[in-house]
DNA sequence: TTGTTATTGAAAATCATTTTCATTAATATT
DNA sequence: AATATTAATGAAAATGATTTTCAATAACAA
C-alpha cells in the first residue's frame, strides 16, 4: 500500500494526549482490535482478541477504555437487544464517518450495516426532529433506527 | 361513564383462556396496573404497584407474566438504554393500537410518546423496508425508532 | 532518574433478569 | 361439591454483563 494511513497509533496518541489522557498499551491494543476487526464487537469479544497479544490486559480495563472511547466519540456503542453492548469505531481509516443504521437478525444475531436509503431517512429525520423539537420543546441529540427480522440464511432455514 | 369498556378483566380472561393459559390473580393484578398506570413501567415499578394490593405476588411472577404478555402481544417491551426494560399495554381501552415512537430524555429519563409524523415515517419505513428486503433478502418484522436528547425541563435547567 | 498521579488488574459488588424446585391453586373431571 | 391434574407461583439461588474497590503499576512531567 502507498501513502500512509491518517488514522492509527500516532494519531490516536495525539488525540489522547490532547484530551489529557495517557496513551497506554492496553488502550492501544483495544483500539487496534477495533480497527482491524470489522463488525460489532462485544466487550468480551474485544477482551478475547486483545488477550491473544496482551494476556495481562483485564476485562475491566476493556470496559473502562470503551467507556472512555465512547465519551471521546471515537467509538459508537449499540444495543441490539441481546443483553450485551456492541462497539465499533466511529471513523474509517481516513476519518470519514459512516453514518449507518442496522438490520438485526432476531434468529442468529447477525447485524448488517446499511447506508442505502439513508438519504431519505435523513430527510425524514430532519423534518421529524424539527417538528418534535418545536412541539415538545425537546432538544434532539441523537437517534436510533433499527430493523429486526430474519436474515437470508435464517429465512432459508425456515425459522 | 356510559357503555361498557371493551377491554378489562373479562376480556383478558377470554384472551388468556383462548390461548390455553390460566387467568390468575397475579396476572390480573399486573394487567390492572398496566391498564391504570400510564407510562413506561419497569418490572420493579409494576411489582411495587401490584404489591400494594397483593403483597404476596413475587417479582419473579411479574417477570414471567410480562414475558407472557409480550409474547401474546398484549404488552410492548421497550429499552431506553438505562439498563432495565420498560413495559406498556399494546392497546387502549377500546382496543385501538397506538403505534408510536419515543423521545427519551438523556438527563432525567423521561419518555415522551409521539404519534405525530408517524404517517411520514410509516411511508418512508415502507419504502426502506422494501428496498432493504430486496437488497439483503432480509425479512423485516419490526423496527425501533427513538430520539434521544433533552426534555423541556432539563433544557431549562441548562443541562 | 525520580516523583506524581492516572491507569491498571484482580476480586468483590451490583443489579436486572432467569432458573430451580417444592408448593399452591385454576380448571377439568368425577 | 369433591377431587385430580398440572399450570402457575414464590423464595432462594444462579446467571451474566457491567461496575466498583483498592493496592500495585506505569506514563510522563520535572
Amino acid at each position: 500500500m502507498h501513502g500512509r494511513c491518517q488514522r492509527g497509533p500516532s494519531w490516536w496518541q495525539g488525540k489522547f494526549r490532547g484530551c489529557g489522557y495517557r496513551f497506554t498499551v492496553p488502550r492501544m491494543a483495544i483500539l487496534d482490535v477495533l480497527n482491524i476487526t470489522s463488525g460489532h464487537l462485544s466487550a468480551e469479544d474485544i477482551y478475547m482478541n486483545v488477550h491473544k497479544d496482551y494476556p495481562n490486559v483485564g476485562l475491566t480495563t476493556v470496559y473502562r477504555t470503551l467507556e472512555l472511547l465512547v465519551q471521546m466519540e471515537l467509538v459508537v456503542r449499540s444495543d441490539f437487544g441481546d443483553g450485551r453492548a456492541r462497539y465499533e469505531l466511529n471513523q474509517g481509516p481516513k476519518g470519514e464517518r459512516h453514518h449507518h443504521h442496522h438490520l438485526v437478525c432476531t434468529n442468529c444475531g447477525r447485524v448488517i450495516d446499511y447506508t442505502d436509503f439513508i438519504k431519505d431517512e435523513i430527510e425524514l429525520l430532519q423534518r421529524t426532529e424539527k417538528g418534535l423539537s418545536k412541539k415538545y420543546n425537546f432538544k434532539i441529540d441523537s437517534h436510533i433506527i433499527q430493523f429486526y427480522g430474519l436474515c437470508e440464511k435464517c429465512r432459508r432455514k425456515g425459522k
